[in-house]
RNA sequence: GCCCCUGUAGCUCAACUGGAUAGAGCAACGGACUUCUAAUCCGUAGGUUGGGGGUUCGAGUCCUCCCGGGGGCGCCA
């Protein structure tokens, strides 16, 4: 339970005791910090629906509110606004209790759901590049929120190595080495490396997909390649394995780097064996229809405001591709894996295709009413100048070189600040790339996920302002009071009512984790995990400066210093923990 | 052409889904260190939320019309 949960079902009951609804009685932080800790508004949307004047309503709340224990202040004000507030004494045993609490106060899914997140979406013949970084940053983010808060989640990134782009590489290098034994026929023996590189295969296919636009016999020969790989051809199958082994082994070095982690690591390819009896069970169920030469679903719904393409379900070739394989990765993630939450984390250019696939994949029966599946979209990472991000020479850039960059940003700003001077090498370079990676997590995952940004290196890798380098200063500094308390032998004791007004302020802001941990659930938006962090520091840099720990004279205010000290670190720490971010022990 | 997204301080971005006086960071200016890591903290200045109209006690948020920006539209992913 919750402070803000325990005041919400007081004014809940209040409410009720009118004879009106209990949810109206939803406390929020105030937003006028210099008149209540806490506001409820409720009131006001009950008198439009009850017809009784709002400010009758609130004064009656309050007045209830009034005579429960704990609360110091219920008022009305302007045009039914209630501003609430607690006692002193209440604070501290809130406190107490939601500091020695692991969970700080969250309490778990009552009845968790399986959440598939569905994210980074690394392609084979593609090292990743800046488009995969926001996907992999917010659904890694998104993902650990959902497992913190008590739900099953598996992560997936969906490697696609199944579709078109399969056969246009097959194509491709079987006519620029044409004797490579995947090309024989009878042959069943093939060489254990692999013919290309990532370098080949990053040079082969936008040269490939190019031609495939203009060449329609070219086009036509890799579409028949696709259709033979899918169709188990082992000379092909056997050249495909390759170009997965060499793309995987890069992106797994990315994804390290990163520290971002996946429970499974399926491609679309896997589901291949379920496609065949899902795209029969919808001929034979009428929800597939034939359409020059191909099978397609309608997607139309009653209502829509434009025309739907219909989802190609099988091209006319007799090639699946990749809308079919994502209705066969539904009727898996249903069946196999009994996801009740589906939520793939790629950016908005696909929104209609996840439409399509989400009708359809309702339409045939694969996805039935108690599963949710939505397109948690974001917006595009621009550079400099508001454009999407691409080097000087306007090609991708890679997001191992992305990585490099930051890490090196962090080095300098490390250099230039003097810290982390005197450690053993390893460390320092082990410092560095934890502060790279807070710069440019944190310096996505604080924007909206569905607005565009830009990418600024020297702004996010900087130690000053809304950086990730600043919350793990931050944090550092915080561990350091803890390390020189110990050294002197200081414990740190039950946190006591507060007497200073930095001190409040930081309690009722560290009270606040668990609905902002469910906001960002609710809403998918790890940015306001990221601004509480923000938040989080500031409050106890505020009290840090006020407050001297070590030297305080009382000793039990010391000791309950130290304890909101540490409350404070922990619930920064995991704040960081939910965007991805790890604090060094010093910097 | 049709549909979707978007426009907030000089710059980069928020705003808990309709609540009070729209908030941060950077940049600018002014203050605070014999003190637990000052890369910190406090203060000042900065706005017709692209524009018009509407809905209501109340609109950055909802509806509508313009203007600007981005994206997507049948066998690529």
């Amino acid at each position: 339970m919750s402070l803000l949960r325990h005041l919400s079902e007081l004014a809940g009951a209040a409410f009720a005791d009118l004879g009106l609804d209990a949810s109206y009685g939803q406390v929020l932080p105030s937003q006028r910090p210099e008149l209540s800790q806490f506001q409820c508004n409720g009131a006001m949307a009950a008198a439009k629906k009850s017809g009784r004047p709002p400010q009758e309503i609130a004064g009656q709340v309050a007045e209830r509110l009034r005579s429960r224990p704990g609360v110091a202040l219920a008022e009305v004000a302007g045009p039914g606004f209630i501003n609430i507030s607690v006692t002193d004494d209440a604070l501290a045993e809130w406190a107490n209790r939601t500091a020695s609490d692991p969970r700080l106060g969250h309490e778990a899914a009552a009845d968790p759901l399986t959440v598939v997140v569905d994210y980074a979406g690394p392609n084979v013949a593609k090292a990743m590049h800046v488009g995969h970084l926001r996907a992999t940053i917010i659904g890694d983010s998104l993902a650990r929120t959902f497992a913190f808060g008590g739900h099953k989640v598996i992560r997936d990134p969906h490697f696609g190595d199944w579709g078109f782009q399969m056969g246009l590489l097959i194509a491709a290098i079987a006519e620029e080495q044409p004797d490579l034994p995947y090309f024989q026929e009878g042959v069943t023996e093939f060489p254990d490396t692999s013919p290309v590189t990532l370098d080949d295969l990053q040079r082969i296919y936008p040269a490939a997909a190019a031609r495939a636009q203009e060449d329609e016999e070219f086009a036509e020969r890799a579409r028949m390649a696709t259709v033979r790989l899918q169709q188990g051809d082992p000379g092909y199958r056997a050249l495909w394995r390759h170009m997965k082994n060499v793309s995987e082994q890069s992106q797994r070095a990315d994804f390290a780097a990163l520290g971002v982690e996946f429970d499974l690591w399926y491609g679309e390819s896997d589901v291949h064996d379920l496609i065949e009896p899902m795209v029969e069970r919808l001929k034979e169920a009428g929800v597939a229809e034939e359409s020059e030469g191909a099978w397609i679903i309608r997607v139309d719904e009653e209502g829509d405001k434009r025309e739907w393409p219909p989802l190609i379900l099988e091209s006319r070739t007799g090639g699946f591709l990749y809308s079919t394989t994502d209705l066969a990765t539904i009727d898996f993630r249903v069946r196999d894996l009994g996801a009740d939450l589906i939520l793939y984390v790629v950016d908005r250019r696909q929104s209609d295709h996840f439409t399509q696939v989400f009708r359809a994949a309702r339409k045939g029966g694969l996805a039935p009413e108690g599963v949710a599946m939505e397109h948690t979209w974001f917006g595009t990472m621009n550079g400099p100048d508001g454009k999407p991000f691409k080097t000087r020479e306007g090609g991708v850039i890679r997001l191992g070189d992305v990585i490099n960059m930051i890490v090196d940003a962090a080095r300098k700003r490390l250099d230039e600040a003097h810290l982390a001077e005197d450690y053993p090498e390893e460390e320092r370079e082990r410092i560095a790339h934890q502060v790279g990676i807070a710069a440019l997590k944190f310096g996505d995952l604080v924007n909206n996920r569905t607005s565009d940004y830009v990418f600024d290196l020297d702004r996010f890798s900087s130690f000053e302002g809304k950086t990730g380098p600043y919350l793990q200063y931050a944090a550092v500094r915080v561990k350091s009071i803890l390390r020189k308390a110990e050294e002197r032998a200081i414990e740190p004791g039950p946190l006591v009512p507060p007497t200073v007004p930095e001190e409040r302020q930081l309690i009722l802001h560290l009270l606040q984790f668990p609905e902002v941990v469910d906001r960002t659930m609710e809403l998918r938006a790890p940015n306001h995990v990221a601004e509480y962090a923000f938040e989080t520091a500031g409050a106890f840099n505020r009290f840090y400066d006020t407050c001297h720990i070590l030297s305080e004279e009382d000793a039990a205010r010391r000791a309950g210093w130290l304890a909101l000290a540490r409350w404070s670190l922990a619930t920064l720490e995991l704040s960081l923990h939910l965007l991805g971010i790890e604090v060094p022990d010093r910097m």
